[in-house]
DNA sequence: AAGGTTGCCAACCGCAGGTAG
DNA sequence: ACTACCTGCGGTTGGCAACCT
């Protein structure tokens, strides 16, 4: 038994919307609201359209103070630093940026943002012309930042409210998503962007600041390579922290970065089996690289890291 | 000028989570 | 507890325009 359709396709029209049916939805909305029913909103205005066309077209395009194109240099900082942290969860990255939707952020990090990234770093590696040496480091030896490059996490400047961190609130009640790192246990996404208010090293064990990137003329060229670098320096004490745990720790922290969860959490383990989770947790050996850790541990990175490794020819 | 390629973006699709009954 | 329905999300696609050869 398939899942029944969210509507009668053979009677919804598709495709780009006229000015009419903007019209009537955008005149309906403001009149009367959705009335909290997007699947029979269509029917009251008389649009053959699916419900979900319809909600989709009023939060992408039609409801007040959307804006389109024109990223803002700081915007891009934003869009690029909170990527590196979390991913391409992008409904959290536009809860940052007021006035962007979710998918205009994933269009512009789709089609430009990435690669105006990559193409930077390429250039910066030809420049170098030498290989960035891998980052494979001894347990007792201090967290060290790359020098070659300035070592600088974008200064970030969310619209933080204190109360309600300018979030959903349904970002506050999101499953939790959890990193530990040394003493910071991130439990969800509120407190995940509460720390990423912070410069980058410093919410991160006792890696001393990074100078603060404070030049007028800053953009995302500027700084693509100091987020690549600060996501590398994640990488770096995300694995430093693992190496230096206890047994039990490490099965701790590494549930926590795999699944969201600990042994002796509440978290449910039913979504993820066992075998999936041991058959990473062997790769947590002190053997393996950091780079291994975090494509095992932390997968919505691994595409940014992946691409990054392989441009800068990390193993 | 014409055909092919690439870039961009609006819109669609299907899944997962939440919730009401 | 179960089911059906609704909403929200992220990934993907299709079509148009610009650019290239």
């Amino acid at each position: 038994m398939g899942r029944a359709p969210c509507c009668d396709k053979a009677n919804v029209k598709r495709g780009p919307w006229s000015p009419e049916e903007d019209a009537k939805l955008k005149a309906y909305i403001e009149q009367l609201g959705t009335g909290g029913n997007w699947i029979a909103l269509p029917q009251k205005i008389g649009l053959k359209r699916c419900g979900k066309s319809c909600r989709l077209r009023w939060l992408n395009y039609l409801r007040p103070n959307i804006k389109h194109g024109g990223f803002s240099e700081e915007e891009d900082n934003i869009i690029c630093s909170l990527y590196a942290t979390i991913g391409s969860r992008w409904s959290i990255i536009a809860s940052q940026l007021p006035g962007r939707t979710d998918n205009d952020i994933k269009n512009y990090w789709n089609t430009r943002l990435r690669k105006k990234l990559l193409g930077k770093n390429r250039k910066e590696q030809q420049a170098l012309a030498r290989p960035k040496p891998l980052m494979m480091k001894n347990q007792t030896e201090h967290l060290v930042t790359p020098v070659t490059q300035n070592p600088t996490w974008p200064a970030q400047q969310y619209h933080h409210d204190p109360n309600h961190g300018n979030l959903p609130n349904k970002v506050e009640h999101h499953q939790p998503y959890s990193h530990t790192l040394s003493s910071h246990t991130i439990n969800s996404d509120y407190q995940l962007l509460q720390l990423e208010q912070q410069p980058y090293s410093a919410s991160i064990n006792s890696v001393t600041a990074p100078p603060v990137n404070n030049s007028s003329s800053s953009s995302c060229d500027q700084s693509s390579s100091n987020i690549f670098d600060g996501f590398e320096s994640f990488v770096d004490d995300y694995w430093s922290e693992l190496v230096s745990m206890r047994p039990q720790q490490q099965l701790d922290a590494t549930l926590q970065g795999y699944c969201g969860m600990g042994t002796s959490g509440a978290a449910s383990t039913e979504s993820t089996s066992w075998g999936d989770i041991t058959s990473h947790l062997q790769l947590y050996s002190p053997l393996v690289s950091p780079y291994q850790v975090v494509q095992q541990g932390m997968p919505h990175d691994i595409a940014c890291f992946e691409e990054y490794s392989t441009n800068f020819g990390v193993q």
